[in-house]
DNA sequence: TGTAGTATGTACTACTTAGTACACATTGTC
DNA sequence: GACAATGTGTACTAAGTAGTACATACTACA
């Protein structure tokens, strides 16, 4: 079992901490809604990660972008997979396509759909 | 429980079964590698859609589209996730634009991008 | 020195996933 | 009328998911 994600989440919250004593496993634990026994093994790499929401939650609570901590979980958003499910032909096409691509041209993509040019 | 695909699995495998009688129950389940009671009551929907691998299979063996097969499953391929897993702020905000566009829009764009525009 | 807060270890569990194994009743066919 | 093939009902299960609950051990500090 990969720790990329525990030793993310334990980096960023010890980060945290250094300015705010509020970022300790059990106080972070608890606003998420979890045991600090379980955010602990989460941690170290000991359980896997948790659910989607418990991920998206910690996210929150620790300023970052929901959709890197769970692609770190091995997961992908759920209304991500929604989307593709809708359209799975079109959207299996696009993604199999730009899956070989550098980034610096999916990001030109983005930006030319984002700015209305479709 | 919708039977979306169990309905879909039915009735495909009973349209190809009027010119070839290998397209039992039976017989379908063995080719792709399960119980035949599990297959009735997957296209009954009386269980849930089997794994990711026994799908593929199945949309193999009925010629459809395995990513619409899945998608019916409710799930997405593995390879297009990890595909957004890899770059997850790109694609997330790449989909999650697309997703409120026409078909036709999105239509286009695949088109450009295997063009190799991009 | 006691007590408050902290991290971690141990044990357990309810639920879900992804099926198998086998028996049974029906239908076609020789 | 036997035999083969078919679809389905019933019972079971091994492994994984997503945690809880409680006990223990360490650290700071008043």
């Amino acid at each position: 079992m990969s720790r990329a994600f525990g030793d993310y989440v334990r980096k960023r919250r010890e980060a945290l901490r250094e300015e705010d004593d509020a970022f300790s496993v059990r106080q972070v634990a608890q606003r998420i809604g979890v045991e600090p026994s379980f955010l602990s093994k989460v941690e170290r790499g000991e359980t896997a990660p948790p659910s989607e929401a418990k991920i998206v939650a910690l996210a929150e609570e620790l300023n970052e972008d929901p959709d890197v901590l769970l692609a770190l979980a091995g997961k992908v958003s759920s209304d991500l997979q929604e989307a593709i499910r809708k359209r799975p032909e079109l959207f299996a096409t696009l993604i199999r396509e730009m899956k070989g691509m550098p980034d610096h041209a999916v990001l030109r993509l983005v930006r030319e759909v984002r700015d209305g040019k479709w």
